[in-house]
DNA sequence: CGGGGAATTGAGGCTTCTCAAGCTTAGTGG
DNA sequence: CCACTAAGCTTGAGAAGCCTCAATTCCCCG
């Protein structure tokens, strides 16, 4: 762990989300702090996970973000999903199973083996919460097959802007209506199905708008409710977690 | 199950398809057996599955065609992905989740529930194909992605019914190049992003190009390696099974 | 034979892309 | 301290892909 005197190693974010989607026992929190300590750095632009890569272990985001992409033979980048602190990787398919697309650190990253435990054996409540952030994770790929496939681009960014906000929100990151947004445009038009002069283009049109403000890497958003009233869609989380909280 | 004596409920597709992906022992495949006594007969544009529903226990998909859709406020729908059978519903998020998204049948379609086990105890085999099916579909959304984000008209429907084909093939539902798609191009335009009238002129392009025949419900892929060739993207079977087979 | 959903066709328009250039900003080395 | 560089952002102009609307034809089914 030399390389952690760089990066202040933190399960708190991770924890807070974790316990935020299902009941965790006191021992199963402890047990992050243990996982914590096999905690490796990834540089920004560095792959955590390789696609078609054997996955040894699943892996917990303690902080930083990433995206799983998947390259087309030409060149095009689709920006499958974010990854964020909290969020599992490899953990549905851990057994004798290679990753399915590769998982690339966009700011400088930590993570750390996820704890495990023989099946059946969850007194503690981490397989609980690790099945329910496997059905987040499948509601936000929904979300962005719909946003991908039915919305026209600033549907599109409002849309992820507001997962986005949820979803960091979540793992306790942010409280208010600003958050740190360490994303390129270029990554954006990946994420989003459109080109970085395009994304651009909105972005300036949002603005105008008063719906959203993003400059030196700060989101805004201006106008939460009337960006949620232009985007007929529900909340990814309020479908996944419909009980708690 | 007095519906079934109008449709012969077969497990054989669904049989091949699980025994393909996972290794099964033969009282495994007895089970099913035993729990397509269970099954139910759904006529289509039927909802097999309601959105938001309480998921009571996964269910197993027999015969016929259904789709997982989204359907935003304004009316404009998303086909997230099809259900062939074989396939799975509700496996991952059957504890005290709800669906997070509607399953609709597209022909008539027969499901019963999906045998399940306690936790651990898995020597038949059922819960590794379970698992493994669970990482096909995965697959299949980040394709799904993918052609949404970052492929034209034309890509898209090619890669779509590449992988089609593929998932009859692996359900022992064909052989050849051609097969039945009870589809109509309104339902493809909403599995793919497009309007129906662009499917219709990419589809005619198709087939003056020799590519693809599309006509009275049967599909007939004209040259399955120049359709690779142009779709720049790897088979989610060979990447989500990369041992087996 | 009639009805109705699905497929097809046409014309025009809008969203998004492409290409290309200029600008801004932060980091770097002399 | 200041060019110098590189990456990211911004702008413009033109083109392409896809959409919308609307009408017509096809084909299956009753």
């Amino acid at each position: 762990m030399k390389q952690s005197a760089k990066v202040a190693v933190s399960v708190d974010h991770a924890r807070v989300r974790l316990a935020s989607i299902a009941r965790i026992a006191p021992e199963g929190l402890q047990m992050l702090d243990e996982a914590a300590m096999r905690a490796r750095v990834v540089a920004p632009h560095r792959d955590i996970v390789y696609e078609g890569e054997r996955i040894q272990q699943p892996l917990l985001m303690l902080s930083g973000w990433a995206c799983r992409t998947r390259t087309l033979m030409d060149g095009r980048r689709q920006v499958l999903s974010l990854v964020l602190p909290g969020d599992l990787l490899g953990y549905s398919a851990h057994h004798q199973q290679t990753a399915l697309a590769s998982v690339t650190a966009i700011t400088g990253s930590v993570v750390c083996p996820a704890p495990t435990f023989a099946a059946g054996d969850d007194c503690l409540g981490l397989v609980a919460a690790y099945a329910a952030s496997n059905v987040l994770d499948e509601s936000y790929l929904l979300a962005q097959i719909t946003r991908l496939g039915r919305m026209n681009a600033l549907e599109r960014i409002s849309d992820w802007m507001l997962e986005i906000h949820e979803r960091l929100c979540l793992a306790d990151i942010i409280s208010g209506n600003s958050f740190q947004l360490p994303v390129t445009q270029e990554l954006m038009a990946d994420a989003l199905g459109l080109t970085s002069v395009h994304v651009n283009r909105t972005l300036q049109a949002m603005r105008r708008e008063g719906l959203l403000d993003l400059r030196g890497g700060t989101a805004t958003l201006l106008d939460p409710s009337r960006m949620r009233a232009m985007v007929g869609a529900v909340s990814s989380t309020r479908r996944a977690l419909p009980v708690e909280r």
